[in-house]
DNA sequence: TGGGATAATAAGGTCAGCCATAAGATTATC
DNA sequence: GATAATCTTATGGCTGACCTTATTATCCCA
């Protein structure tokens, strides 16, 4: 472990670029757009990631986490998914609002906080939004699943995660009852890129195709 | 509440104030030194803050919290001792350090996790190093008592805080066994600004001055 | 093969929060 | 009342992380 302490910044980008795919290239401009930042800052804060080998950049190709930047990213949301545990489970604070909460918390969080946090908690190995908590000697499993945009229709799917960060897309989600754990049938898929039609315990909900993409789903073996 | 926005360099120099001499003028060299940083740029910073009306600086004599700088001290010190609480009760992290990992944290927490933290915990009255919590309503019990180089020879005191917040200062201190709930006993005091000669649970300390000044103590009724 | 979209680079600007150095102003002390 | 210590102000500089505007390079697709 033991890693030199990285600005909020640098851990931002590099979650974002885990976060966007984990492994693969990313596009700057993907990533400015996550981050809320111009593509020509993106770029020069990329320079400087690579200048401090935590990515390697291939011109108008993109940019991907090396070694030490995927490392530094585990971290992260190592921190940043313990803390949801956290604000969720005994602060009882609300299941949209916990991301943005956590996000704050996880850049001002030294190592042994970290591991204490976790033994607290017990060892969780999900976040309350479903996504998989990276372990202290740095495995990760990825979860096996898909976005519910890609179920094909009438598939009944069960929601594995919602990857969705900002508080309002998570409140809009929560609403329609698209919570880890439920059980949804893809009804239709309007044309032209409409919205799914889907079956949400019992109700008729109708989700845009860019918000289904939040939703990470696998096929239940029944039905 | 619903204080606006403040960075953690407005926050960590109201904190300093209002730790150094609660509601009276500070000098800016005592600031300057407390923050480690120059007394040029204590005096820049003042200015800022002074601004915002946060303090009120009279040249060449120093500079007091206002109403307003007093409120955002309280909340910023509520954060940080709530930390304390997590940190030494639940997470268990040793004593010496709940400082300074606090001091991260307290930064990055919105009233929300306050309120909510301060809940889960009990809303305990004082944090482990012995110093009371600000109240959510802004009310705040300042301690009965004195420092230890303020007591006179011969006495035998109770600790009710210590008020260091370098770790090294209180992992020395708490090698001495000077935590809270101690009872000293003041044996004798060196002459010219020598150290403090104490007995701490049968054990005979020697406590330099300005280390002592750190120890907040009252007299013990008996004896 | 030519465009349109996307990406990179260059130049210059802002802002907070620090730094150093140096020159005055004030206060406290002998 | 002189002097030392402290404080204030001025000037200029730095860094990180952003911004805008404008130009150039590359990619991909029709």
């Amino acid at each position: 472990m033991s890693l030199p302490h990285f600005s909020e910044s640098t851990e931002m980008y590099l979650k974002a670029m885990f976060e966007l795919n984990s492994r693969e290239v990313v596009a700057i401009g993907r990533l400015a757009e996550r981050l809320n930042v111009t593509p020509v800052s993106a770029n020069e804060m990329v320079r400087r990631l690579s200048e401090q080998g935590l990515v390697t950049h291939t011109p108008y190709k993109g940019v991907a986490l090396t070694e030490k930047g995927l490392e530094v990213a585990w971290n992260v949301m190592r921190r940043q998914r313990l803390w949801e545990v956290f604000l969720y489970k005994h602060l009882k604070i609300e299941w949209s609002k916990i991301y943005e909460l956590a996000c704050s918390l996880e850049h001002a969080t030294a190592p042994e906080v970290t591991e204490a946090l976790a033994e607290f908690l017990g060892d969780p190995k999900t976040c309350p939004r479903g996504n998989p908590i990276p372990a202290a000697d740095g495995s990760f499993t990825p979860l096996d699943g898909v976005p519910l945009n890609a179920a094909a229709v009438g598939e009944t799917v069960r929601v594995l995660a919602v990857n969705a960060t900002s508080t309002e897309v998570l409140r809009y989600l929560q609403e329609r009852g698209l919570l880890p754990g439920t059980v949804v049938t893809i009804v239709d898929a309007a044309p032209l890129q409409g919205p799914l039609a889907l079956r949400v315990d019992g109700r008729e909900v109708a989700l845009g195709l860019s918000l289904a993409e939040f939703v990470i789903v696998k096929s239940t073996s029944i039905q």
